[in-house]
DNA sequence: GAACAAAATTAGAATAATTCTATTTATTTC
DNA sequence: GAAATAAATAGAATTATTCTAATTTTGTTC
């Protein structure tokens, strides 16, 4: 039986998803729908758990493996970044746009820094001859700017 | 019982270590030594896990989470640097001067590919006003300069 | 639209990485 | 050399991720 949720994802992000899948013969499953509503939701680089819970709101039964096989077909389809920070749960990211991150060592946040194109072709260019990379990771750790705190 | 075990650490790097351990008050133990040499001997980018394996053949008795402790503290003394790639354990580099890392698909390889001060300092510039890094990561994902194969 | 094949999901177990806790051992300081 | 502190230890605990085998869903063919 197939019961119809609501994983609502805006019509642009649902186009792609379909797209960058049937490009690759895979299926829009309302599980890979959900993951991706819920990653582009909200942008804060959830880890699988915390994209687990959030999904569970609409889909209360899936598992944390789903979560799993979701996150690697998106990574698959270029539709999320996997972040690697310290040693941490692996966080995803739906910025598509070439960016770095920065990671705040008092907050704890995770904030995109954006790479215009001049600087993401320096970057390429650091590698010696014979070597082509499909995936960069660039990332920052350190204190962000200064919050207003009760002193 | 102190035995004497030879940690075969060469004199600069001992002194190196020596030196980074007091200027915070922290001792040069023999783990701390052995552990710092085994990382030097092979620069393979080992695991907490590799590291433990090859200390063992010095230190029979040492447990990983010593092993966790003083790779924890060469970091602190900024003389190991963590590298985060995949969803893979966290491997460890004893190169201090400021490089990238390349991760072959195809190998499962390490490379250092290093940085010279104007590329590190433009990549520093990357950063929003308002941010400070301690620490930046950058790797490539890719394939590697093409090896001999039996065809 | 029934029947089959292929793809995807599922629960839960298994594995593996890392951290924690409580105890023991070693080192420094007085 | 005793007290105080730091570090190492074993092993348990926790957590992240992967795997397995069974079930469900989807797509295709007739």
């Amino acid at each position: 039986m197939k019961e119809e949720v609501n994983t609502s994802l805006p019509e642009t992000e649902r186009n792609r998803l379909k797209h960058a899948l049937k490009c690759r013969n895979l299926r829009p499953t309302r599980q890979r729908t959900c993951v991706y509503g819920v990653i582009l939701e909200k942008r804060d680089h959830p880890t699988a758990d915390d994209i687990h819970l959030r999904v569970r709101k609409k889909l209360p039964s899936i598992s944390l493996a789903t979560i799993y096989n979701c996150l690697d077909t998106l990574v698959e389809c270029e539709l999320v970044k996997q972040v690697h920070l310290d040693r941490a749960p692996t966080r995803f990211c739906p910025n598509r746009t070439p960016h770095a991150h920065f990671h705040c060592r008092d907050s704890g946040k995770v904030y995109d820094v954006s790479l215009d194109d001049e600087r993401l072709s320096a970057i390429e260019q650091f590698l010696p001859h014979g070597f082509t990379a499909d995936t960069i990771e660039l990332s920052f750790l350190g204190r962000g700017p200064v919050t207003n705190t009760i002193s």
